[in-house]
DNA sequence: GTCTATAGCGCGATAGAC
DNA sequence: GTCTATCGCGCTATAGAC
């Protein structure tokens, strides 16, 4: 037997981990609270991933691996540049629905828990934002060369900005709009690039 | 003797409280982590506030109305609706300088931390994100009537656009790039609307 | 109003049986 | 690999002396 497929325990664990940490981040969430969602005893955990930190940190490295998976499909498609750029947002977007308006983006959730991160963790968190914002940096260049999106300065610092916005956009959303609010500031923020 | 004035022991709770949440958050601080700024034994916090949510509650109002207070005063003077704009941001712009890079505005911490909190607390920051988003409306209003500022779509997206904004890219130059990353974000942010 | 002492609980993590 | 049991600690909160 090679992989007991689809029901590997170390999955369902991350899995849980990740849903828990992205509606109530690192310092909400419990080896207790994972146990009640997978149907494990909490000190097994333990087995899998020995501390909470490098169960964190397995979290945060698959979540980077796929979302960036992710991004790059979207870049290597042959779509002009704004539909890469909503395609990328409805990244998020899902995230939103998906997590019942309860979940943001794991990176934003863990950045504003930065101090209480350890090393390893950070440096990942720190390489998911600038890979994110090289890719949109690729996106929004490549749009404005072939005259499909418009917009004054550096695409590198816009694409920063529409990264932070959507990491902003996210975390606020769930308290106040939803994803009804999130879409009416994607749909502007895409105005604003000449999108 | 009307008031102690100075070294009112509420007011340095207060005090202590928001700056360790502004940089670790609800669920990153305890009563000890306060009592090891504030010259003050942990019981003894519970007399000023008997838990700690009344206690957030408490520094959330604090800080809403001294924020707003300092909003409207720049609502109120008769500069140009761009130079209103910067001023707004500065204000966001000197968390970070004051924090050394590790604080970010009270209200997007909490917001990342929402599932945790209760819900005098929730509506708080809930009637603190619509008061921001209805002052930035009405000054990109004003700006665009008087030709001082220049963008597609409703005053109104565009304020919760520039607040969501903010609140991002204060969480993310905590983790990557600080403050020079943020003027560079907010200097974009201007220029995409005119001013 | 601040203190010491402590209750009572949940946490991360370990030991050792199966 | 998963279990039960438990350690040791930190937490919020309370009781009662001063």
């Amino acid at each position: 037997m090679a992989v007991a497929m689809g029901t590997d325990t170390k999955t369902a664990i991350l899995d849980a981990a990740q849903a828990l940490l992205q509606t109530r981040g690192a310092n909400g969430i419990s080896y207790q609270h994972i146990s009640d969602t997978v149907k494990i005893r909490k000190a097994s955990i333990h087995y899998h991933f020995p501390t909470k930190h490098k169960l964190i940190e397995a979290v945060l490295r698959r979540y980077c691996v796929n979302f960036l998976g992710l991004v790059d499909a979207i870049i290597a498609s042959d779509d002009p540049a704004p539909v890469k750029l909503r395609k990328y947002i409805g990244l998020f977007d899902r995230t939103l629905r998906n997590g019942a308006g309860q979940k943001v983006c794991l990176c934003g959730m863990l950045g504003a828990e930065l101090a209480s991160l350890r090393s390893p963790t950070v440096t990942l968190l720190q390489r998911f934002y600038r890979e994110n914002a090289l890719r949109l940096e690729k996106i929004l260049e490549e749009g404005r060369k072939r005259g499909m999106l418009r917009f004054d300065g550096e695409a590198k610092t816009v694409g920063m900005l529409v990264f932070s916005l959507l990491e902003g956009a996210m975390l606020l959303a769930r308290a106040d709009g939803g994803v009804k609010r999130f879409r009416r500031l994607t749909s502007q923020l895409l105005r604003m690039v000449g999108a």
